[in-house]
DNA sequence: CCTGCCGGGGG
DNA sequence: CCCCCGGCAGG
């Protein structure tokens, strides 16, 4: 009733009882930055915003410490870590005990599985100067991602990223701090939104498939009929197709003749193509599949048009409606699929993740 | 294979 | 609304 323990299903967790030991989840899920409130003073002095309680890393620290001295187990020996990420790739990170105060509203915290008990804290500090005329509570000006769906997460500015923090090393005495991270952090906002004026695919698919069906006669070369192919594909096409298909294929097995790829876009047909063994067939077999082999003296017309075609229908690579792969692992590779309670909520129902959002 | 996420479905 | 999962794109 009050908490009840997602997971209808216990996945396979071997482990008998882990997670639910950690006295609360404190899921930062979304909101980042977010601005402050509406009637915050220009002050720059502040240290962190107005963060709850159980987010601020200080106060986080306390608490592990208090659970290392408890001497639990290392069930989540959790890694918390202040890190600043400003436009620029510059990142200063010192190693402390003390506090991490932070001037710039872009503070972040990401949370790490150092698997070890070793608890490493680390406050870094971007050298961000802060505009003289700060004050003004910017920030929800910028907030303007050509994304349809309303994601959760109101914010643009880079996520922390967990990706591969490889600290284990012990610093004994004051030695020289030794550490680097990976961050990468390339705000590559390539808001390529274009007009909503993309269903000329279609039609070019579609006149491709025309095409290809002109263009399959494939001047036969002179070869030996070698009958044996098994292909399971979508009947759709007459088999008239299906034939010269073949032939096609068998020819460019057979001799070397020049194909054209044609790569049809990204576009979901209505097929599957989920193979269940491990078969990797060169045959894709598709109404759409061309394969232009002729050894150049056969309407080299087509031959443009359809390049032209699918040059076309073969937009940009960042292809529509499909956000690209963040770079920053999200939660579901952070914490894996045992701690799955940790994920944020987006990533529970597989949706873009919002903690490290990219 | 795996990861990330859209779209769709159930409550 | 909250929650979950099929399926797909992209490594
Ligand atoms: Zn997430």
């Amino acid at each position: 009733m009050s908490k009840k323990a997602r997971r209808p299903i216990d996945y396979d967790s071997n482990s008998e009882h882990e997670e639910e030991f950690y006295y609360e989840e404190d899921d930062d899920d979304d909101e980042l930055v977010k601005t402050s409130s509406p009637t915050s003073p220009p002050t720059l002095s502040h240290r962190d915003m107005a963060r709850p309680p159980h987010e601020d890393p200080e106060y986080q620290r306390q608490l592990v410490g208090n659970f290392k001295q408890a001497r639990d187990v290392n069930y989540r020996d959790i890694n918390y870590r202040d890190i600043i990420t400003s436009n620029q790739p510059h990142l200063q990170l010192q190693g402390s005990t003390t506090s991490c105060l932070s001037s710039s509203p872009l503070a972040h915290h990401s949370y790490n599985w150092p698997s070890n008990a070793a608890i490493t804290v680390s406050a870094s500090t971007t050298s961000h100067q802060a505009s003289p005329g700060n004050g003004s509570t910017t920030s929800a000006t910028l907030s303007k991602h050509a994304r349809p769906s309303s994601r959760p997460s109101h914010s643009t500015a880079p996520y922390p990223s967990p990706t591969y923090v490889h600290h284990h090393h012990h610093n004994y005495s004051s030695s020289s701090v030794g550490s680097a991270i990976s961050n990468s952090s390339s705000s590559s906002n390539s808001s390529n939104s274009n007009s909503p004026v993309i269903h000329g695919n279609n039609s070019a698919n579609n006149m491709l498939q025309q095409l290809s069906q002109q263009n399959v006669t494939v001047t036969a070369h002179h070869n030996n009929n070698h009958s044996h192919n098994h292909s399971s594909n979508t009947g759709q096409l007459p088999q008239q197709q299906q034939q010269q298909q073949q032939q096609q294929q068998q020819q460019h097995h057979l001799s070397g003749v020049t194909i054209t790829p044609n790569y049809h876009p990204p576009q979901q047909q209505q097929q599957q193509q989920q193979q269940h063994g491990r078969n990797h067939q060169q045959i894709s077999a598709t109404a759409s599949n061309t394969l232009v082999a002729n050894s150049g003296q056969q309407a080299p017309l087509q031959h443009v048009a359809v390049q032209q075609v699918v040059s076309a229908a073969k937009h940009s690579p960042s292809s529509p409606s499909r956000r690209t792969r963040g770079e920053n692992k999200k939660c579901r590779k952070v914490y894996g699929m045992e701690r799955r309670d940790q994920w944020c909520t987006q990533c529970r129902w597989k949706k873009a993740c919002s903690r490290f959002g990219d």
